[in-house]
DNA sequence: CTAAACTTTCAAAAATTACTGAAAGTTTAG
DNA sequence: CTAAACTTTCAGTAATTTTTGAAAGTTTAG
């Protein structure tokens, strides 16, 4: 498989991105052929085209697998597997936001939980324990905030994402009118 | 400077994290133990309980004021230089946000729209094409929406997220109004 | 200015992470 | 069932990243 020169030169991009993004310059550049690919791609020729290890490729895949970023295709016919993206763009922007989620923020809420829960029952509050309050209040918000947003259908994300800082003043307009007792 | 159990099991994760928040260990480190102080911490208080040395502790607070975390303090009669975290948890969260901005997405953004860019004189459109222009124009809604909420005020932004899916209506509610001719 | 007090730099070493390739494992056609 | 076709695993090796510590640099008190 032959990439042309843009091709090749996003899919070494994605190879440097990678570990910005959480996961390592194979897994990159793996990711970037198989989005980048009308048809699903084999093993064989993922190996070709990244010149790289049939271990790397496999390791690659059950990493972007983890994911949920490709999905395996079968054809009846032939014993190798294909792997496609998982869907369109969006979704997979969807998938990497939640994913990072749960291994960037869920840890930490999960840790400062437990020392403020035992630290409340030591009564003892000094500034470290009032600085790890906000710090698990915030990620709280941000969590379950990311939580909501992915229930969002993707019209009414992407209305909202373009509204941008406008939404202030939607919000105002909420305000007005609970204000008035109008509530809904 | 002694650590308090819970003190150091929350500077231990933060440098267990670190590098899924995009820097190392040791900066995961430092970070955590700045923002837990009450008072600025010095070169030497940093090396004696994170046990690193003085040559690491000097890159790492290079590292975290180019995040524009913390800031350096200068008492009078002191030649040491002593560093504080930049503000409150919340201005902090914005930081990292916005710096996460800078390194995830603008490198990408900038390469696709160059790719996009000489395409588009090439008259050539294939699949790539195609998908390279999805991944572009989401990455650049994401940038720009980020860039917009970073310019909303707190409560604002708090009240917005707490909203969480609740949006959702008050979309509808700004449409119905909309329809009505009701423009402001 | 000088020298003490402190910080930064950076080459070398250590630690960590990624990659290879051969062996083991799995699946399916016949 | 057997064997061919393919995938996964993992120990060893390679590449990369992080850390050290000594030398160079900077700042300020006197």
């Amino acid at each position: 498989m032959k990439m042309s020169p843009d091709t090749q030169a996003f899919v070494m991009h994605f190879g440097e991105m990678g570990s910005r993004w959480g996961f390592n310059r194979t897994v990159g550049q793996l990711l970037a052929l198989i989005v980048i690919s009308e048809n699903p791609l084999c093993a064989d020729e993922l190996m070709a085209a990244l010149s790289i290890s049939r271990g790397n490729v496999s390791m690659g895949l059950k990493e972007l697998q983890s994911w949920r970023l490709i999905k395996p295709v079968h054809t009846p016919g032939d014993r190798k597997e294909y792997y496609a993206a998982v869907g369109d763009i969006w979704t997979m922007g969807m998938r990497v936001l939640e994913e990072r989620r749960k291994r960037e923020i869920d840890p930490t809420l999960s840790l400062l939980r437990d020392l403020l829960m035992e630290s409340e029952a030591n009564e003892q509050s000094n500034y470290a324990q009032g600085r790890m309050q906000e710090i698990h209040d915030l990620l709280e918000l941000v969590a379950n905030w990311s939580s909501d947003l992915q229930r969002l259908n993707h019209d009414k994300l992407q209305t909202l994402m373009k509204l941008g800082a406008g939404v202030g003043k939607v919000l105002e307009f909420k305000d007005r009118l609970l204000k008035k007792g109008d509530g809904d």
